[in-house]
DNA sequence: GTCTATAGTTGGATAGAC
DNA sequence: GTCTATCCAACTATAGAC
């Protein structure tokens, strides 16, 4: 109805195929069915849009563009290493299971650039993203503690962005959002374990470093509680 | 042309079926080009399934019960709980990695499962599965290294599956299989953390059990989703 | 039991009127 | 720029010959 620019016009049809492939699945985000949820006849997605994959290229950009926005709210000023690391899963966890459509739709995301060589590089750029947040995320904790890893920040990453994604799998499947925030929480007090008192620049001067003593490989001492 | 009984020809087109999939993705899994697949006419699949639901659901179950098999042979015997799950998690990954094509057909099967009502059962099988066949493989390391955990075996069932999940995906999308391994390694020393010395029975120096050669094995695989 | 033929949908993409 | 009309391909499913 309305003649807007092509611009706009994109977005409109982004965020309409964001909403059907959300609401019904990958699958059921059609150009058709695109259309008809923005109010516009078939051939304006094709005015727009290449075709089908330009428009699953964009709808997935989109997408992950706003999972990397969600995330790292206020941390705890002053607070020990696992309480910090609590506080970041538990935002990062809201952020996901409030927006289960969207999460399964990451997924099926992944799996249709893994089969289909016009979205090849979706997946690579979902899980580059991931895996940038997470080491980003780590590198506040680190300063928001006073700490440092015992291993490399990247491989930290891709263990959290593993979990998660692990988790996250397993809430889709059984719903059981207690579990997967247990699990979390036992996995966050993993994470404290690799955390060693930041070595040259003074520690957040309220929160001074007792925590994570000097372990060897494995302290058995601390383990993640695995529920609560 | 040969004429099989029904039971027969429903294998072969369930073989077919997973052929098909594995090596195009589940959305090429056609009626027509399984029938194709098996060098049988189209009507020939519609005589042995009611619909195109049930010979994926048939194709589902044949793959997670391909996956339960081939896991846990030989555990090496005398060894200390870390060599223990190391070879665990080795020999599943080995599993994985050599077959690509159905792990992420497996990730494919359980999103589709998740936006389907017809297929609603599948993911729920599949990560039953998954648990339990993690339960079994932790309890057979408790028995081989004379240890306990010191969290639920469900709940650390659950973690290992989380683990394996995500490191699939990552693997799936990247390529980097030495990230993985290592990655599976380093989450092996945090799982030897969690073992404890076995209160009662003595750990026998060498392998006092049975091997579970009837053992369902592993932990088969789901889908992928970026986070934040 | 197996095949051919075909019905009946649905979806991607384009042409051409306005 | 937008809409209508249409083409063409692929799919599920069934009917009926052999």
């Amino acid at each position: 109805m309305n003649r807007l620019p092509v611009a706009e016009r994109r977005e409109q049809l982004i965020e309409a195929a964001l909403a059907v492939a959300s609401r019904d699945g990958i699958d059921a985000a059609t150009v058709r069915a695109v259309a008809a949820e923005a109010g516009v006849s078939l051939g304006v997605v094709h005015y727009c849009f290449q075709d089908k994959a330009e428009l699953m290229r964009a709808m997935a950009h989109a997408i992950t563009g706003q999972n990397a926005s969600g995330s790292l709210a206020g941390l705890p000023a002053d607070a020990r290493v696992e309480q910090i690391i609590d506080a970041v899963l538990g935002g990062l966890w809201d952020g996901i299971s409030s927006h289960r459509g969207s999460q399964l739709l990451s997924y099926e995301l992944t799996t249709s650039s893994l089969r289909h060589a016009d979205l090849a590089q979706v997946a690579k750029e979902q899980y580059e993203g991931s895996w940038t947040a997470a080491e980003q995320a780590l590198g506040m904790i680190e300063q928001a503690a006073g700490v440092t890893w015992s291993v490399p920040r990247s491989d930290l990453a891709r263990v959290v962005v593993a979990l998660v994604d692990g988790y996250s799998l397993a809430w889709l499947v059984d719903g059981d959002d207690g579990a997967a925030r247990s699990g979390l929480r036992s996995v966050g007090g993993y994470l404290a374990t690799l955390a060693r008192p930041a070595p040259t620049a003074a520690p957040a001067p309220d929160a001074p470093h007792d925590q994570g003593a000097d372990q060897a490989p494995h302290p058995a001492g601390t383990t993640p509680a695995p529920d609560a």
